[in-house]
DNA sequence: TATGAACCTTCCCCTAAAGGTAAAGTAAAG
DNA sequence: CTTTACTTTACCTTTAGGGGAAGGTTCATA
């Protein structure tokens, strides 16, 4: 099938699609009359595979790990096992950090009046250095 | 002063303070015969303000209005705690959402032996196209 | 068969916020 | 005068594609 229909198939784009394609990660056949790229339902199986996976936070490259050992029989469910809990670890450290981000501004915005006067205590504390430590 | 000496004060690298240079957000005095760039103890300020921003996840853009407004004495303390709410609102939506792929990674992680044997879960629901709704 | 719509191709520039490196100029110290 | 440290501009790289131009292909229709 075309491009286009992969591309509706998988749910991404024609664009997202074509890029796969081009980074070496889902190389459909190509017609070497047209032009065309030509994609299996195969390669609309992993096209899903990593939409999902991008939608769960993984990059391109661990992306690339994933679709290896998802069409690797004989890999192990450890190594898949490994690679989810360090994201999720990652996402645990971003979340904490994005929470302290939010106390602290929470915190500052908390002291400003938010009126027409200007005095203001946010500003007063980005230019004194405090927040973060 | 130079801008390694800058740079240091303010806890920035070289790098950061020219590319601020470069696309205007604090343009230094340029010494015309050496060519080198010179800052005065209030651009450090300013480079401290907007470090401390940049901390604060303030976009290079918030902080061009935050220095604006730094920089007004007549401002009201309205229109910070305005940008400062929005930033508050738009860092818990994104911790929500980390949240929520955490939850559901934990739980394909949570059926995964993670064992030698082929079999698992993850790749499982990856492909399946679960997850997210 | 001709034409037009809808699709496809490659190619290049754009994003945010710098980091890395190269080539070359400047300043201060010995 | 030379070494060393510092600075300058300039160009390439990063993530994961998006936008759009110029041109080729395929299919439907008159």
């Amino acid at each position: 099938m075309n491009i286009g229909t992969a591309a509706k198939q998988s749910g991404l784009t024609t664009k997202t699609v074509r890029y796969y394609a081009n980074i070496g990660l889902i190389v459909p056949y190509q017609n070497p009359s047209s032009g065309y790229r030509d994609y299996s339902e195969s390669d609309v199986a992993k096209l899903q595979f990593i939409g999902m996976a991008r939608r769960f936070n993984f990059s391109i490259e661990e992306c690339r790990e994933l679709l290896a050992l998802y069409e690797d029989r004989n890999r192990s469910s450890h190594d898949v096992k490994t690679l989810t809990m360090l994201k999720i670890h990652e996402i645990e450290n971003k979340i904490k950090e994005l929470q302290s981000l939010k106390d602290q501004l929470s915190h500052l915005a908390a002291g400003c009046d938010g009126n027409d006067r200007p005095d203001c205590p946010i500003l007063d504390a980005l230019s004194a250095g405090k927040g973060h430590g």
